[in-house]
DNA sequence: GCTCATATGATTGAATATCGGACAAAAAGA
DNA sequence: TCTTTTTGTCCGATATTCAATCATATGAGC
C-alpha cells in the first residue's frame, strides 16, 4: 500500500483527489464502477469517496451517474483571484486581442506542462481548438511551452528537459534534445518562440514570456493559428509587438 | 467526531477538502498554523493534509507559506470542458458583449449562490467589480440570482427561499420574503430580472435565464453596471434582446 | 418475458492509517 | 538574551479503511 510514501502523506486524501481528478478527462458523467476502474481504486473505497464528494456538493448524481458541479470553480476562483486573473489579466488579454483580432492565451507552468490560465477568444467564433482554462500543452512542441522552457531558471529547465520524453505529435515535432536546446537558445536570444507544424499540422504558434522585473518567470502569452496567418513578415512583427506589450502589462500585476 | 455523519463519508477526505477550500478566500499564502486555525482542524492533521496537497502539486511552499498552484485549474477545466464553456459559451458571450459594449456574465446555481462560470469583459477595462470565474453572488439580491431563482423548479425554489436568510447589503435590499416572491413572479412573467441598488448602491443588474427547450434551468446571463447606463428605456430593451438571444444560443449547446 | 452478466448497495471484521496529545526543535519577536 | 509562537516528530488509542461476501438492481441478449 505504501511503496515509497513518506508517512506525512494521507493515503485517503490522495485517493480522494484521484477520484476528483478523474473527472478532468472527457467523460462527463460516470458511474461508481467506472470511476473505480479509471482510478484503479477499490470499488467500496471509491464509493465512499464519491459519496463524500457528493456530500460536499462537488459531484451530483443523476441516474447513478456522477458529474462535476460548478462548485470546483470556487477553489479555482481562489487561484484566479489571488493572481488577479479575472480582474486584470483577462481584460488586458481582451484589449490586445481586439487590437489584432486574434485570440490570445496566457499560460503558466504546471509541473511539466503549460496550463491555460486565461484566454481571450478572437473575433471569429471558430476553432479555438477546444483549448480553454485548465487545458494543458506539452512544453517542447508548442510556442507557449517553449517560451516558458526558454526562460525557466536553468536548473528547472534541465529537470524539465530530462523528464520530458519529447513525444512526437506530427512529422515535424522536434524530438532531438540537442535541436530543442538550440531552439531554446534562439528563443531566449530573440525573446520569442515561433513553432510551426510541430504540435498540429498546419498550425503556427507565436509566444513570448511574461517576466517579472527581476527576471523571474511568471508564464507566457501567445497566439495560435493556421500557418498562412503568420507568413506576412510585417504582420508577424506587429503581433510580436502586441504580445510583448501585453506580457509587460501582465507582469506588472501578477 | 461523528455527530450525524453517515458512515459513508470519509472524514479524512472531508478534512482534506476543507484545507483545499480554505484557499478560495482572500489569503494568498498561508502557513500551516494559519490553515489549521482557519479550517479549525488539529495542527498535526492539517500538516499532513497540506503536505499531501503539496505532494500532489496543488500547493507549493515558499518560506513555509503555502499557496495554490495552477494545478487546480485542471480539475476546473474538466467541468468547463464538459460544458463546452471555453469552446462555445465564452466566444458567444464575447460576440454579444462586443455588440453592446458591455461585460456579460454567465452564472449557474451552486448550492444557494449563483456562481460565475464564464465572463466576457466589456470594452472599458475598468470596474468588473472583481468578479471572476468562481466568484459567487447571493440569489435574492442580484439580477443574475433572481433570474435563477425565478426559473428554478418550484420545489427547489421553495427550499432556496426557506434556507436563505435574506442578508441585507444596502438599504434597498429586498429582505421581505413576500416582496421577494412577488418580484420573482414578475421576473417569471416578463422573462427577465432587473435589480437596482440592492447588492451595491448605485449598481443595476439585468439578467435573463438560460433554459433548455424542455424548460430545465441551466443558468443565467446578465449585465451589471452603474445605474445611469440602464435608465434609457430603449437601450435597456436593446440589451434585453441581446441577452435573450445570447441565452438562447447558450441553451442550444450546454 | 426470461436468463445471464454486470453494476450497485450493504455488512462484516481484521488490518492499519489517522488522530491528536506531548514533547522537542526551530523561528520569530521583544 | 529570553519569551512566545510556530513547526516537526513520536506513539498509543481509536476510528477508518477496505477485501470478501452476499443481496439486490439494472441492463443486454435471446
Amino acid at each position: 500500500m505504501n511503496d515509497f510514501n513518506e508517512k506525512d502523506i494521507s493515503m485517503t486524501f490522495l485517493k480522494g483527489m484521484k477520484v476528483l481528478e478523474c473527472f478532468s478527462g472527457i467523460d462527463r458523467a460516470m458511474s461508481i464502477s467506472e470511476i473505480a476502474k479509471k482510478t484503479d481504486l477499490n470499488r467500496t473505497v471509491t464509493r465512499r469517496l464519491v459519496l463524500t464528494l457528493e456530500h460536499l456538493k462537488y459531484l451530483e448524481s443523476t441516474d447513478r451517474r456522477y458529474s462535476l458541479t460548478p462548485r470546483i470553480l470556487r477553489v479555482a476562483g481562489g487561484f484566479l483571484q489571488g493572481h488577479d486573473i479575472g480582474k486584470h489579466v483577462t481584460p488586458i488579454l481582451k484589449s490586445f486581442s481586439d487590437k489584432i483580432k486574434e485570440s490570445i492565451s496566457f499560460v503558466m507552468l504546471d509541473e511539466d506542462r503549460a496550463i491555460y490560465v486565461a484566454h481571450s477568444p478572437g473575433d471569429q467564433r471558430l476553432i479555438t481548438q477546444g483549448f480553454t482554462i485548465g487545458s494543458t500543452l506539452p512544453l517542447h512542441a508548442t510556442g507557449l511551452g517553449r517560451a516558458i522552457l526558454a526562460f525557466c531558471p536553468e536548473d528547472r529547465q534541465k529537470e524539465l528537459l530530462k523528464k520530458s520524453p519529447c513525444a512526437s505529435y506530427t512529422n515535424n515535432t522536434t524530438v532531438d534534445p540537442e535541436k530543442l536546446k538550440s531552439d531554446l537558445t534562439l528563443t531566449r536570444a530573440r525573446s520569442y518562440a515561433l513553432v510551426i507544424n510541430e504540435f498540429e499540422e498546419g498550425v503556427t504558434s507565436l509566444a513570448v514570456p511574461v517576466l517579472h522585473q527581476d527576471g523571474e518567470l511568471i508564464g507566457a502569452v501567445g497566439i495560435v493559428g493556421p500557418n498562412p496567418r503568420f507568413q506576412d513578415e510585417k504582420k508577424r512583427q506587429e503581433r510580436l509587438n502586441v504580445l510583448h506589450e501585453c506580457a509587460e502589462e501582465i507582469a506588472m500585476l501578477v
